[in-house]
DNA sequence: GGCTACATGTAACAAGTTACATGATTTT
DNA sequence: AAAATCATGTAACTTGTTACATGTAGCC
């Protein structure tokens, strides 16, 4: 992945709606982003000293006792900046990596039976998060304004899943065909 | 990525298909495969080598005038082996990483104009493969029971250009009435 | 008494991209 | 005549995952 980390882009983004800890960013994209973006810890802290000294943002360390020192990021000048040039730029196509469209294509050629498996569980998963999804949008604070995002990220995942319930749908009843 | 490459699964189910070489696999996973799955040949070409070194594969080297030798890979009882307990795992879902969205996300707290953009610009990326899609439609022979899988993909791929596409609508109307 | 959430990090390792290197043949 | 396709590969580099290490606080 010799291709600039998008990383340094997620903390940038989400430092800019505010101060934050480095865990608070973790917990924030995954509660906001879950159906476009990922990020683990291990990418997250040391990319946060890296941006400290390429002074995209400033830190603050907050001593607590019997615990680790709480670290808080804010965003500078220049990784405001740095955000506003990677969001001018238009976003490159990442490639997708699918397992379980592999095995269901694969399975096709060799053990038909477990085709059906992994759609059948490929729907199921779908299914469970259209749940999941459905029981956050009834929790959402519509009148907030700052939840317009969550909303229209959580519809993102609802029509996505939907999309794909459907499709396992249709291939189901044509390899039944077979 | 400490964990089990996938390209040797999609390398094992290509050559499952029959004997190729590393050009034709990378060629018809595009083909058939686009999306859901990506390789590079800086991927394919070493994995080729260290599958013949595990026995996963057997090479056939074919000389040519003025051409670099061509490498015919064939499965293995092994290989068939190693195939079948991959497909017999259930599928781990691949973290997701959608640059579009998280410009889109994040542009919503800097520069509200740009959002815009970026959403026309990922509805036109849907449009233009909605149509390339519809071009292998046409052209798929419906009578070749090998077309089962590349038909059930471009489906997917249809399902899924469809349903960014009404998400990208419905967003930017929300985002108007701001 | 046990699980989950809070909070920070590192080391080992593997995966994956891109650019480079090379050149014939086929199509437009 | 140019562009695309066929065909192989490597090296440099970065990205990203997982396992480990550590411990408190609060909830059920």
């Amino acid at each position: 992945m010799a291709r600039e980390s998008k990383t340094k882009f997620a903390i940038l983004g989400m430092l800019n709606q505010g101060p934050k800890c480095g865990y608070e960013i973790k917990k924030e994209l995954e509660k906001s982003a879950t159906f476009f973006w990922n990020e683990s810890y291990g990418q997250i802290y040391p990319m946060l000293k890296r941006m400290v000294r390429e002074e995209l943002a400033t830190i603050e360390v907050i001593a607590r006792e019997d615990q680790p020192d709480m670290k808080i990021y804010t965003i500078s000048d220049k990784g405001t900046e740095e955000l506003e040039r990677w969001l001018k730029l238009p976003a490159d196509p990442h490639p997708v990596r699918n397992e379980s469209m592999l095995k269901i294509y694969f399975g096709a050629n060799t053990t038909p039976g477990m085709v059906k498996t992994h759609i059948t569980r490929y729907r199921d998963r779908m299914s469970q998060q259209l749940r999941d999804i459905e029981d956050q949008q009834e929790q959402l604070d519509e009148s907030a304004e700052e939840a317009l995002f969550k909303k229209l990220s959580l519809r993102y995942g609802e029509l996505l899943s939907e999309a794909i319930q459907t499709w396992c749908d249709e291939a189901e009843k044509e390899i039944s065909k077979l």
